[in-house]
DNA sequence: AGCTTTTGATAAAGCGGTTAAGTTCGGGCC
DNA sequence: GGCCCGAACTTAACCGCTTTATCAAAAGCT
């Protein structure tokens, strides 16, 4: 037989469509002993449920949406992306929801793709990646009343749903660390200012300025590549002063500044000590190895996902949750400055 | 009006639901001029099919999955995935056809997996990764009867439809350019010995031994860890009569390979010359930069999903595709041996 | 004019489930 | 014994769209 149906186990075992779709859903309605046949009937005939026709009844799509503007390119090169795809995927299995994927390469497809799926009933929510500041997506999200979840944050201006790790805090453990090396010039080569998490970082460095008497702190934009991480890498180490330490906003760039600085004839650790944002196996590759602020970030999109869950089922929940704060893990690539 | 229905847009526009039908999709069975009317209104009521009733009736999902049975970890890891990822999301969004992801750590729940989906109609076709040497996965696909596209091959005893890149020709080319150099001694540190590619590139390697006069050739297999790949270097590293060149399956595996040399005070490329025979980002940004056999994942990635799309349309048909051949990129991690 | 085709549209039957609204029936209660 | 109730099922409507069968009217043919 082709697809049995639950008709199929109606007339199998002897039953209405209705009993078959109480027992296999576990409602109340049948008796245990009906129930028992009926699930031995529907296993014997190895039928599994049809999700397009489930979904028309209960209008639940039994998805969620993850979608990403960003040139597709980049989405082999951050590790970023695959973690946190595999994070969301595992949360999400937990349900049997599935995870489907877009890449768009602007914004204005990817407004439209909420609007799209969602009107689709594609999807029963979506994954937000990579918040901004005063981010048009939220407002365009809250509109289309469908659950979000944001991983980043804390989104104080806002009805959605997010789970954010503490970036400020661990951008005070990295320039603490360094302030305790004897650091005093430090550069933070970060990452698009647009984004929320990069405004943090920056933030805290204005700050810790003061607080340490570092005599010089520069936070550079870029837009995350590792071309322009060399390139900027390149005009710091150019320049009559020094800094002593530079922290990059991702490994990718990290490992692209470190490149110069061998290139250069700068010695890291030793004139240079260079601290990523970000860890991922880039920076326990290099040599020297690079010290990184390492944080779970599949756990994260494991939580987040579970969040977003939470939120189907409940619409009328908000979920803010926050993770753990990303860890200092020193390895070879930050010592000391020279003469200290 | 919470979302329009084609019912709406029937009584609005004075007509059936069968004519509106008719009319969204294109066929015959209405004037131009009724057409036009009823497209008018549904774009008015801003209208969006609800994709599960379409796939009720037509029985098509609208979606293909793809199947990771891998440690979860390394989807952050592996550049490869992100770029497989995103050049069959590439392909299908042509479509609007949706990716459906699923991680799962082992076999078994892999097939099971094919089959649940399949199942529920869930997915209108499969993409596979990393063909096997007697694929258990083919039998039970096959037996599906659902359209999979395979990436890798060829696959000589399968109805299964494939798009593959030449690795063995390849491997030539990364042989006689080695051995043009002037190398003699070298190791293959080779993937996993079931997959089908490695088992090509192994045999070319043999077979190259012969034509070029070499005077050693050995393939080890590893699991394409970077861990691996740094225990195995150092083994052969550590060897009396050390190779004049290593080639590695991975470019993970390659900047691991790298850096146990350094460690070791092994020079590259004077002492030992490294070719990585996959390419990424981590493949230009090591010093020395490695040479890699280079091609465009995405590119064929996103050549197998419209592949697949075909295979749906039309189930009866099989698709063999070859796509470009990799092509060597000489960097700097390669050079003469010493003495030569 | 009388007949067959073609065209443009409708009504209704699914697709495979879920679910609200009955229907039976055995048992407890007064 | 009559009445009421809940448990166990059945019926049938419904979800939104596709598709087939049907039909009336217009068009084509001899």
């Amino acid at each position: 037989m082709a697809r049995p149906t639950i008709a199929d186990i109606a007339e199998r075992a002897g039953v209405s469509k209705g009993a078959v779709s109480f027992a296999l859903n576990g409602r109340p309605g049948v008796s245990e002993e009906t129930r028992h046949r009926i699930l031995a009937v529907a296993d014997e005939m190895n039928w599994r449920p049809h999700r397009a026709a489930r979904s028309l009844g209960n209008s639940r799509a039994g998805a969620v949406g993850l979608i990403l503007s960003r040139p597709a390119r980049t989405l082999g090169l951050e590790p970023f992306f695959g973690q946190i795809v595999s994070g969301l995927q595992a949360g999400l299995a937990e349900d049997g929801t599935a995870l489907q994927l877009l890449v768009v390469e602007d914004p204005e497809a990817e407004m439209a793709a909420y609007r799209t799926w969602t009107a689709e009933q594609r999807v029963d929510g979506f994954v937000l990646l990579d918040p901004l500041i005063d981010d048009p997506r939220f407002a365009a999200l809250e509109a289309l009343e469908v659950p979000v979840m944001v991983l980043g944050g804390p989104l104080p201006d806002t009805s959605l749903s997010f789970t954010w790790a503490d970036d400020s805090e661990a951008m005070h453990e990295a320039v603490d660390y360094l302030a305790a090396l004897g650091h005093r010039h430090v550069v933070h080569v970060a990452g698009m200012p647009q984004f929320l998490h990069t405004k943090r970082r920056m933030d805290v460095l204005t700050e810790a300025k003061a607080r340490h008497e570092l005599a010089e702190v520069v936070s550079i934009p870029t837009d995350y590549s590792d071309s322009e991480g060399a390139v900027i890498t390149r005009r710091i180490l150019s320049r009559r002063e020094r800094p002593t330490a530079i922290v990059y906003d991702s490994d990718v760039m990290a490992v692209a500044g470190l490149g110069v600085a061998l290139e250069m004839g700068v010695r890291v650790p030793q004139d240079l000590s260079i601290l990523s944002f970000d860890d991922s196996l880039l920076a326990r590759l290099t040599h020297p190895s690079l010290t990184a602020l390492t944080r779970d970030t599949q756990a994260w999109a494991t939580e987040a996902a579970r969040g977003l869950l939470r939120l189907i089922a409940d619409p009328t929940l908000t979920v803010r949750h926050q993770s753990s704060t990303p860890v200092l893990v020193p390895r070879e690539s930050t010592a000391p400055p020279a003469g200290h």
